[in-house]
DNA sequence: TTTTTAGTTCGGTATTCACTGAACTAAGTA
DNA sequence: TACTTAGTTCAGTGAATACCGAACTAAAAA
């Protein structure tokens, strides 16, 4: 298979997972994907338009939302009036806050339904209890492993600025 | 308030959150909801035709794509011909099976995403390679906290049968 | 045997939403 | 000044899909 099959179909497999993962239109989700995969020279908004063969303006909507939540960044070129488009330094942390966010969503409802079944259904089942602490000490878990992995990025930030 | 107002506002709240994390539709996120909330003897179908205020037949088909993907499960008592339904006991486990499929999914991307730049784009950023190591580990460490949790409950599952 | 109960299935509707083309803008070029 | 370039904005279209009411089914009750 040539590069650029290659490339096409592992472009549709990113966006098929990141469309759910981070809930991206899929247009933004493929643009992920796209530049995932660019050279360091990143793509041209022209480019960016003729690969994914959609219209400018899905185009332009797309990369500024993404723009906007800071997975991607543009540059330009001395002497080229274009922009340049590639994915920004902090990307996987943009991901990393993200679940971050959702995972305190998370343990903050649970602690609501606790709080509610102790005080209406007193008679819940043990069994659920188990599992629930079970379940609440797993997303505390996986929460401070976000915070350490973020915290690692930012200390690698700091030391490549 | 009374708890059929903070019921309907919580069984809202968690309809939203799982709406999206578990990608359920509208209904089926919130009768989720409604059965964290119910008691141990459950909900009829009627009742949560009622509690839900949609229609029987949304209320069947989403009562049924909970059941199909284990999150809940109906019992019947006796001289009653109405099914109840509650939450199964594993609902959390289907929860963490879901993410860890997500989870792995994610690696084998990330690998074949690793393996065209290596191949394609030699010269990638040092700091997004610095990055997508850490990000890695992070999936890694979050896989084993799943896998963890997962066979802890399946040891209580066991003992509790 | 007829009626009621407990749900299921089906056809249609309404809404959401991503995407498009066309018109537009702002900045650089001739 | 007129023209091109690089994108943006907006109104409209098409597709997906969640939901509804109505007709239906299977089993129990009368």
């Amino acid at each position: 298979m040539k590069e650029r099959e290659i490339k096409e179909q592992l472009v549709e497999e990113i966006g098929v997972y990141f469309e759910k993962t981070l809930q991206l239109t899929p247009l933004a989700a493929r643009l992920y994907g796209l530049l995932m995969l660019c050279p360091k020279s990143g793509h041209s908004f022209e480019e960016i338009v003729e690969l994914s063969q959609s219209s400018k303006s899905s185009v332009s909507v797309n990369l500024n939302l993404l723009l906007n939540n800071g997975s991607i960044e543009y540059f330009t070129k001395p002497g080229e009036r274009k922009r340049f488009f590639r994915l920004s330094k902090n990307y996987l942390k943009v991901s990393l806050e993200k679940y971050k966010n959702q995972l305190s969503e998370e343990l903050k409802i649970l602690q609501k339904v606790k709080d509610f079944n102790v005080q209406y259904n007193k008679e819940k089942h043990e069994k659920h209890k188990a599992f629930a602490k079970m379940y609440t000490e797993y997303l505390e878990t996986h929460y401070q492993n976000l915070e350490r992995t973020i915290n690692k990025m930012n200390q690698i930030e700091r030391k490549f600025i």
